[in-house]
DNA sequence: CTCATCTCAGGTATACTGAGATGT
DNA sequence: CACATCTCAGTAAACCTGAGATGA
């Protein structure tokens, strides 16, 4: 194939390499939060929370990438388990906020080293010497 | 945050930048299959026999990047549409491979320009003038 | 016999859709 | 009244796991 040719594999394409890196990327992840019994959309509605602060089950959804009827059983779920509980926005009493319980203050702060490990390990194994750059693109996408 | 600082956060990660990208370009992918009645997957399984030929299961399951249960079952809807058949391998009769049907061939032929114009939408919308620094990035990533 | 490959079955969680309830 | 937000219910498909069948 010659400069400046584009390849048409599919297993060339960068939406395809895009969907095989997350699958590795989330293998792995999933993997370390196995022994919390955390999946990993779990993981981002605490760490999400942790950071800023009790969030509108809407915004909550497009931030953890899931679909708003999904998000109300997963917090369902977790609040069942007293790790995040409901309350009233009074500023707009149609939205539902969500809010970390103490068990889930605890959980997500003893998660930021797992954050730490899983991010290191991907910058070492996938994108050794590419990860700012990987990085730099990325941020560029962030408010498409 | 000064020079050298690095974020955590969650929202600034790679490895969830990866998979919110990854949301997005399925998404679009999605749209534009949905005329034809077609997943993802599907797609990604009738792509990837034209272009290799017939696939085991275990190896397509790998290149689809599904989990070789769920692709026995994503086959078999395949089979009762004729796109694919499955044939036995003469060289390791363990194997059952995957080919396509003559639907299957002329359907995956038209797709080529959805994959074309798939990839195109996201190297304009996401990754303007970035696409090729991100897809060398992602190539050496290939084979962990 | 050991290992590899594929299929099958049961249980759990998600995606999708449209409908319904509530509030702006 | 139109619109926004969230929840709920039904269906389809995916994951996970372990077990089973076949063959190298």
């Amino acid at each position: 194939m010659g400069i400046g040719m584009l390849s048409h594999r599919t297993d060339e394409r960068v939406s395809y390499l895009i969907a095989r890196a997350n699958r590795i990327i989330e293998d792995d992840l999933s993997l370390r939060l196995q022994s919390d019994g955390l999946a990993v959309e779990q993981f981002r509605i605490l760490r999400t929370i942790e950071q800023d602060g009790p969030q509108a089950m809407g915004e909550l959804a497009t931030k953890v990438l899931v679909e708003p009827a999904t998000l109300t059983k997963m917090i369902d779920r977790m609040v069942s388990e007293a790790l995040v509980f409901r309350l009233a926005d009074p500023k707009d009493r149609r939205k539902v906020k969500v809010a970390l319980a103490p068990a889930g203050v605890a959980l997500s702060k003893s998660l930021r080293e797992v954050a730490d490990a899983h991010e290191a390990h991907v910058a070492e194994t996938l994108f050794p010497g590419a990860m700012e750059a990987m990085k730099r693109i990325l941020l560029e996408m962030k408010d498409r």
